[in-house]
DNA sequence: GCAAAAGTGTTGGAGATACACCCATGA
DNA sequence: TCATGGGTGTATCTCCAACACTTTTGC
């Protein structure tokens, strides 16, 4: 594209970081390596990328997490861009922040080693490179504020899931524990959460009901 | 600042648009002007501006209001990112948007004239400039959504203000009327609003009691 | 005295919270 | 038989919505 108009202005450097959340073992993990490029090779980071010339921001986003995964056709929500000017001590960057759900499942392990990448427990990051630590506070209140009114959580959940595993993810995503029976209550009141008639047996001795979410069901909420 | 690094990505304008509320006759309004630049000169747009090499996003937004208003310290906030690849006609523009909230009563009238610039009812918006219309529309929703919990409406109204005006201003981000009686005893909840001891004797031939912020306090709701 | 805005309480319903025990099964 | 996770109901409380009349005073 060539620069016909505006021709007398500045231009920077824009890249996408992607907060990628997990659930695993009970707890919210997000997704960090090693920063690779200099300046800061070898900080804890998020994984991003640069925005192409012809591609759209959201567009952008999804490269680098089919990049980095292999996962495509997932979620993702911009939380916010961040300017400050001295943020990328190689360069003046500005990046625009996108956080993605994924089921750790789904996620191939092989890819994740090949980049040497961890799933890192949401209440204990290291000190990550840059903002990035803004950036991943902003996006886990952006879910805590919308995890009970859009259907957020089935992305960190195999297909079909318990209630209990349900329960287990909204409490990491909270940070706090909730009453089963309310929280069972709840979601007897959502339409777009049904049971499937299958026992999932390999989490108790009794047994437990697999549920799924519908998707083509409009009203949601927990 | 030189390009050190990054050097064989792509570089692109970035600019700052903001959303500039104001309230006015008891309708919600927002700042328009006919846009100056090539293309897109004669339409209907948001005023916006490029940013600096040396300058944040945020800083970049409190300049591009400032020169517009003459104001200074207002709040502002980030609605978002706006990158499709022909969003700008003239060439690839990444936008980012602000909002802010201002007292119209502080807002130099000969500055508006002189900048051609009107105050529009935001439910009686003309077809605007490239996608301006999205993010006004992206700022109305999150200035709804934030209104009760987050001491916003003040920046619309000058230091002291009427219950009666207060509850104007909430109905009109809201689009809709709400209940006097049980408004007030919401107000009464709310230790950071207190009144003043004066009476206005301007709106009505009773007379008012004029109510103002405390920015101090710290817990609002209303 | 009347028009115009200010101010003021009560009630009912819905939704949220707190809380404890039995069930089914594999080992 | 016992350890483990699955599953269920009730009482209370808080918050929100609906609703109508009296007060003050300038004209």
């Amino acid at each position: 594209m060539t620069q016909t108009y505006y021709s007398e202005y500045n231009q920077f450097f824009v890249s996408v970081d992607c907060i990628i959340f997990g659930f695993e073992n009970g707890k919210l993990h997000i997704l960090l390596g090693k920063r690779k490029l200099t300046p800061g090779r070898g900080l804890w980071s998020l994984y991003g990328g640069f925005v192409n010339p012809a591609e759209s921001l959201n567009a952008a986003a999804a490269r680098v997490l089919y990049d980095l995964t292999g996962l495509n056709g997932i979620y993702m929500r911009q939380v916010g861009a961040y300017g400050e000017p001295k943020r990328d001590p190689g360069s003046r960057v500005i990046s625009v922040a996108y956080c993605a759900l994924i089921n750790v499942a789904d996620y191939d392990e092989n890819l994740r080693r090949q980049y040497d990448l961890r799933w890192v427990e949401i209440d204990q990051l290291p000190t990550l490179y840059s903002d990035h630590e803004t950036m991943v506070k902003d996006s886990h209140e952006m879910l805590q504020k919308h995890i009970f009114t859009e259907p957020l959580c089935f992305s960190l959940l195999p297909e079909m899931f318990t209630l209990t595993q349900l329960q287990k993810v909204v409490e990491s995503i909270l940070g706090k524990e909730l009453d089963k029976r309310n929280f069972r209550k709840r979601i007897k009141q959502c339409p777009a959460i049904v049971g499937t008639g299958i026992i999932d047996k390999s989490s108790s001795r009794r047994g437990a009901l697999l549920y799924s979410y519908d998707s083509s069901c409009t009203d949601f909420h927990l």
